[in-house]
DNA sequence: CGTGATATTCTTGTATACAAATCCTGGGGT
DNA sequence: ACCCCAGGATTTGTATACAAGAATATCACG
């Protein structure tokens, strides 16, 4: 889209995934209007459909806050997650091409790599070549299982999370042992078997959702600087 | 919300629901502004809702038209309902409360009855109660599953199809099977039996989705006059 | 000194005016 | 006769002005 609106809500919502916005942070239309350089009506916009995304509450007559998220909402989108992203590999099984599956092939390699790099020297920067290697990972899968909606419900209940920031929380061993579901997962496509896929994708979200509740410090490794990407976990 | 924008919104998602407006149907905003009484404003907010909800398809600079849904993308949505909610009755099976299984009993008594009676006299305007019956039935089942998102993901699903109203595509023997699964839903409940309940409900919605993709007049009885009520199938 | 009602201010909700883009019609050319 | 292009009409997108509701501060009274 080349609108004004479109922009707004790129605008806002990278603010809010960015950590510029905290969450429960109430966002008043004005003071967005200043930052996106636009006016309050596309600024509404933005705002009533970062609401139906959930990453915004909206209340009447009070505007705008960032969503809050406590761990037992955090469980439940983790539980959706799995549900819809197992049925997406599921579906995707039968139908990803063999071009796409060389493509998730130099993915999980390039996520390997980052992780290995960065637990050897301790770069919190290589860990954005591994979300975005990995947001291009499920995406294929996602666009595999060429479901629109199911694509729709997907972003649903990953962005939300993405408020919290929470790459942080990945212990190396978990880190591991996703860089092991994602080599597990290319076979199950490779063997078009939908069951496996399908049960691979619902373990990798699982165990990301453990990684995430957990309270912060207790993790060994990985400290994420404030303001930086925003993770995709698992 | 007592704002104009929640009025607009219900009205022309009435409208589009009621088949005032057809699928594929240009929706222009000067249009539905006479018919709600309101001004642009308001219409434009509620057809960017319906839009996320997936009601009307809008395309930049070209505006709203009701969404069209083939065949192909009816049978995705029912898979998507599927999963949705028997993963709704999963968790339902383990929260549910005593009263609100009692409360599935009597409806699911009341569709019965309905039914009955519709297939007695052949009279159309019984079904508005099955459906309504049958509406309360899934929405209890969904707010014991107790996870608001899943809820807001099934109105994504739910609505949709209703756009074609297509309870009418129902045969007699499929409305009867319809039936026993809402009764077998309840005893998988008492058991509280979450694998039962999820598989009962995939049952109920997979044969649903054979219904209602069934080309018109190939069924025997229950013709729905245009213009009547929101049918809600499975 | 605290509590409560009221006034003020700030923010959101709605209407409308204006700008920009698209669609449709009519005329000219091939 | 058909196609293409231009210009007007229509429609959407954006900005702004105004109205209404909510939050806050002020002042009077207990």
């Amino acid at each position: 889209m080349s609108t004004v609106s479109a922009l707004a809500y790129k605008v806002i919502r990278a603010l809010i995934l960015e950590g510029r916005f905290i969450p429960g942070e109430r966002l008043k239309e004005e003071e967005l209007t200043d930052l996106c350089g636009v006016s309050r009506t596309p600024v509404r916009e933005a705002l009533r459909r970062l609401a139906l995304e959930g990453l915004v509450v909206l209340t009447p007559h009070q505007g705008a806050q960032v969503a809050e998220i406590n761990e037992i909402e955090l469980q439940e989108i983790y539980a959706l997650r799995a549900m819809i992203e197992s049925h997406a590999a599921c579906r995707a099984a039968k139908r990803i091409a063999l071009s796409e599956i060389a493509r998730l092939k130099v993915l999980a390699g390039q996520m390997e790599e980052a992780v290995a790099q960065a637990l050897r020297r301790r770069q919190t920067k290589l860990y954005e070549r591994y979300t975005t290697a990995n947001s291009e990972f499920h995406r294929i899968i996602m666009e595999a299982a060429d479901s629109p909606r199911l694509s729709a419900m997907a972003t649903l209940v990953v962005e939300v999370p993405l408020i919290l920031r929470t790459l942080a929380r990945y212990s190396e061993s978990e880190l591991s042992r996703s860089l092991h579901h994602h080599r597990e997962l290319i076979e199950a496509f490779e063997a078009r078997d939908e069951d496996w896929a399908s049960a691979v994708m619902r373990c990798h979200i699982r165990a990301a959702a453990q990684a995430v509740v957990r309270p912060e410090g207790e993790t060994e490794s990985a400290q994420n600087d404030q303001g930086q990407p925003l993770g995709l976990v698992g």
